[in-house]
DNA sequence: CCGCACGGCCTACGG
DNA sequence: TCCGTAGGCCGT
């Protein structure tokens, strides 16, 4: 059996001996490619491709070359492989389509990750060590040499790296998802997101002269000037010299590590109504995490007007990607009011931001998003085979702005009838125009105003994801801004209503200290040695780690399937055109064009929605997991 | 004195 | 004693 191993070669290094930190001024570009061949006789020749930038053969001989090598059927290996992807579609314009379909390969990077996903490799020495692969001793010639008996060691690598991951059966997971995933990510690399940079720009200008104001008013209200990023400066005007805890007998958090006293969002909230500094504190830090990441930070990343966004397939344990330089999923999703409650000014210089806005579609094109409605909260329903849940998720409406409604505009008549009825029992309350079960037995959650706002949705959410992963009364009184006892009777209604989240957290955490790892339901892995830790603290942790892995990694497996089953069916239309450009978790934003909006709206709906096909066809969900997808001319309108 | 790395804190996103 | 991330800033 030929076995091809090819990887970028840069000066002097390859992906295989670079060092361990590539420091800026070290830094290594790529000059070609490097393969070794092996035949049935297990003899392997080696060689080295030069690639020149605009170089006429790069659309000949030599594209044509490395597209047999890269399609062929033999059992390709690389180590680092996005790089690759990254750099040769980059060099030679290869289709997406087809590399993302046919160019298929075995990265040990990739696949150590999924072993161990909290100690992912950084090295192929790292590699090597973790597998146990023992090379032979390298004779240090020159550095092709070199290379050379490392892609030997790289063979048996991944000779190691199949048994490993056949034997704790991953390999399906590794081919199948993983391997196919990296191509894909390498093309939304180097497609980039176009961006409006005078927009970005005029933010900039209006959140610095807001920022400004607040800072003056600071100094003002401190007596002093100091620097309002500098929590150590901060901490001593509110605590040592205005003494507000104190005064007022409130008592602070700590912080995690150095046990001083917190100043972080909760605690400042708590303390405006004693002072006006935390209140000019917490709008100028919103401001300018915003103006720093956002619209400043963000102009940093611009090429041509355009931004590029890293894709990491191994930075999260439980299975998710993520992005950065920039960090394009954490991007402020909603309107940001430049009206402050501290400073003056008139409104009308004051218009509200969307700091999504900036990001447009090419011309001729439209950003169509693809949204799975709340689901971890649908997974938990499956996994935990809540009957309430069950019943609930059968429709496709939004969970948590019913129970929103439910909590935050009936409480009073809640509480009224609860206070009649001590038994509570059997109690089904009219929302919507139909008997919802979970009505009953719900309360402490009184404390909004008459009519739904958008904000009380994400309370909702939070307050449900907060509890089913193991928040403490503490933390949800912290955020909630209530009592510790009014947190405490929220998560107790929540757990007496879904009597499920105790017993499944006692199924998973007995399953974890049986065979010390869990896994989701696209059979990924997360090992979890604390769980049985004698340190309680520590135990604990795990045990919370643990249910979050089995439904944030079963999610992650779910939003991956989707990505690239969408770009399977794509295939058998080639006239359409739809280029991934995010993907935020449980959400993916393409860029199509316009004429095809409607015909790729459907297309990715009904691949998203297909749930037994995502999981394989060997699975099924009890619920359905409705997709929503919404269309527009920037990121803020399909947001 | 400067540049740099890093731990700690805080906050943006997602669930 | 919610989980999972990345990035800016300060202080050492
Ligand atoms: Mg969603």
């Amino acid at each position: 059996m030929s076995n091809p191993i090819k990887l970028p070669f840069r000066e002097g290094f390859c992906q295989l001996n670079k060092p361990e930190k590539s420091s800026k001024s070290a830094r290594c570009t790529q000059s070609g490619i490097m393969f070794g061949i092996s035949s049935i006789n297990s003899v392997t020749k080696y060689y080295f491709l030069r690639i020149n930038p605009g170089d006429s053969t790069n659309t000949g001989a030599k594209r044509n070359f490395l597209q047999y090598l890269l399609s062929s059927p033999f059992r390709k290996i690389c180590y680092g492989a996005q790089e690759m992807y990254t750099y040769l579609i980059d060099m030679f314009n290869f289709p997406a389509r087809q590399v993302c379909l046919t160019w298929l390969l075995l990265d040990p990077l990739v696949g150590c990750w999924l072993l161990d996903p909290d100690q992912p490799i950084h090295t192929f020495s790292e590699a090597i060590d973790r597998l146990g692969a023992k090379p032979a001793v390298i004779k240090k010639k020159d550095n092709f040499s070199q290379s050379c008996q490392l892609l030997g060691v790289l063979s048996l690598v991944v000779e190691k790296l199949y048994h490993n991951l056949s034997s704790q059966k991953l390999w399906k997971l590794f081919v199948d998802m993983e391997m196919r995933l990296v191509p894909l990510l390498a093309v939304m690399e180097l497609r980039g997101i176009s961006v409006d940079k005078a927009k970005l720009e005029k933010m900039n200008v209006l959140l610095k002269g807001q920022i400004d104001l607040l800072e003056a008013a600071a100094h003002k209200v401190a007596g002093k000037p100091f620097h309002l990023n500098s929590t150590v400066q901060l901490r001593t005007i509110l605590y040592e010299e205005l003494k507000l805890d104190q005064k007022h007998s409130i008592h602070i958090k700590e912080t995690i590590s150095l046990k001083a006293k917190s100043t972080s969002e909760p605690v400042l909230r708590q303390l405006k109504a004693v002072h006006p500094l935390p209140g000019i504190i917490l709008e100028y830090r919103h401001l300018h995490k915003l103006r720093s990441t956002y619209t400043e930070g963000m102009m940093q990343h611009i090429q041509r007007n355009y931004i590029f966004t890293t894709w990491e397939q191994t930075a999260a344990a439980t299975g998710r990607l993520t992005s950065s330089n920039p960090n394009l999923q954490a991007v402020p999703k909603h309107e940001v009011s430049l009206k402050s409650h501290v400073t003056a000014g008139p409104t009308t210089l004051h218009p509200d931001l969307l700091l999504r806005s900036p990001y447009v579609p090419r011309p001729g094109y439209t950003f169509l998003a693809a949204d799975f409605q709340h689901i971890e909260f649908r997974l938990f329903a499956h996994l935990a085979q809540d009957p309430t849940l069950l019943q609930v998720f059968q429709q496709p409406e939004d969970i948590f702005i019913t129970l929103a409604q439910l909590w935050y505009t009936n409480t009073r008549k809640l509480v009224q009838v609860q206070t009649r009825q001590e038994t509570g029992q059997g109690l089904n309350l009219q929302v919507c125009n139909r008997v919802w079960p979970v009505g009953s037995q719900l309360d402490g959650l009184g404390m909004l105003g008459e009519t739904l706002e958008p904000e009380d949705r994400e309370k909702t959410k939070r307050i449900v994801y907060s509890v089913m992963y193991g928040a403490g009364a503490g933390k949800l009184a912290e955020f909630l801004q209530v009592d510790n006892a009014v947190a405490s009777r929220i998560i107790n209604s929540f757990m007496v209503k879904f009597p499920t989240i105790r017993s499944f957290f006692n199924l998973v955490v007995a399953k974890c200290r049986r065979d010390g790892k869990l896994h989701t339901i696209g059979g990924r892995q997360r090992l979890f040695p604390n769980i049985k830790s004698s340190n309680g603290g520590l135990r604990a942790q795990a045990e919370r780690q643990a249910i979050n892995f089995v439904i944030q990694g079963s999610a992650a497996d779910l939003c991956k399937s989707a990505m690239l089953r969408v770009e399977q069916r794509l295939g058998s239309y080639p006239d359409l055109e739809a280029h991934l450009l995010l993907q935020i978790h449980d959400e993916l934003v393409y860029e199509v064009q316009d004429s095809q909006l409607q015909q790729i709206k459907a297309l990715v709906k009904e691949v998203m929605e297909d749930t037994t096909a995502l999981l394989g066809e060997s699975q099924e969900l009890s619920i359905p997991l409705p997709v929503i997808i919404t269309s527009g001319k920037n990121w803020a309108d399909v947001s």
